[in-house]
DNA sequence: CACAATTACATTGCATCCAATTATTTTTAT
DNA sequence: ATAAAAATAATTGGATGCAATGTAATTGTG
């Protein structure tokens, strides 16, 4: 995709230019950020069907987890702000899976809570894992590897 | 990061529940999705620089290479459609670094060239992949095994 | 205590992203 | 030749993401 090679004068490979490391497939952000894209389009059917977008699953996840959790560490979990959140969590409240009250022991903080229709959709969830799992060709040796070499570039840049 | 992890009545290890494929930790999509969008955060201060956002870089990143190109297929090289890219190269457009126009053999397609200052912009942009080289403390080799199999995976699911 | 600094969340504005629809042009099939 | 189908962008609407700012509550300091 996208191969731009010019041929030396002289000889008759590849002349490396000064400007190959802006090349897109010389990067390494690129094919993350496509593929992080194209499979969370991937999930959208399923997603569809429980009324919920992707970010909104992964919100979901944490509180299928934590049950209960304050918009602080729900963002440190997800690695989002309150710019992202605040909106996104009006929008669960409303569907009625999570509820939203402040802490009375600080009022700053906002506890989200796990609602019992919030824990009935987990039943719903729980076949989504399989079903996006036969959507990828990686042997489990590579699947494992990228977990762990995504972990740890994830780790560095924060 | 939110782990949960519950004990078994009986002995001392954490139980494998019915849930476990929901855990956040479980998944391979939010690292993914989570380390996109920091790598693209690291990029801001320097894209910055030059008036442009991640995705419109990407995309100078094509014109650098292809000098002209026509909608069609810029979307193949970005995984990206029409929707995002009509805006995205309106402004490139108005900053004076791409021309849109008509192709005569057939009006239904958009050919977008790049324009001298276009040019320009990447003598510019030529330090950046350095800079961004070093927020990331993967070897050459897991460097080399992620690009791999983020490509593999693009490959699997498009 | 007074008040400055900090913290936690909400709001705003801009730029994506994407699905769905529309408009226009071109190609295909009868 | 022409109507149907296909192809290509543009448009629209909804939901993020994120930086910057605002607001209210809490904490730290002299």
């Amino acid at each position: 995709m996208c191969d731009c090679t010019f041929k030396s004068q002289e000889k008759d490979y590849p002349m490396s230019s000064e400007y190959d490391t802006l090349k897109l497939e010389n990067q390494l952000c690129f094919p993350l950020y496509a593929c992080s894209r194209e499979i969370v389009k991937k999930y959208k059917p399923y997603l569809d069907d429980l009324d919920l977008t992707y970010t909104q699953y992964i919100t979901m996840m944490v509180m299928w987890e934590r049950k209960q959790i304050n918009v602080k560490e729900l963002g440190e979990c997800l690695f989002l702000d309150s710019g992202t959140l605040t909106p996104l969590l009006k929008k669960l409240e409303q569907k009625g899976w999570v509820t939203r009250q402040r802490a009375k022991s600080d009022e700053r903080v906002l506890i989200v809570t796990l609602t019992p229709a919030g824990e009935e959709l987990r039943s719903k969830a729980v076949t989504i894992p399989q079903k996006m799992a036969c959507c990828m060709n990686l042997s489990a040796e590579e699947v494992q590897t990228l977990y762990r070499l995504l972990y740890k570039l994830l780790g560095d840049c924060c």
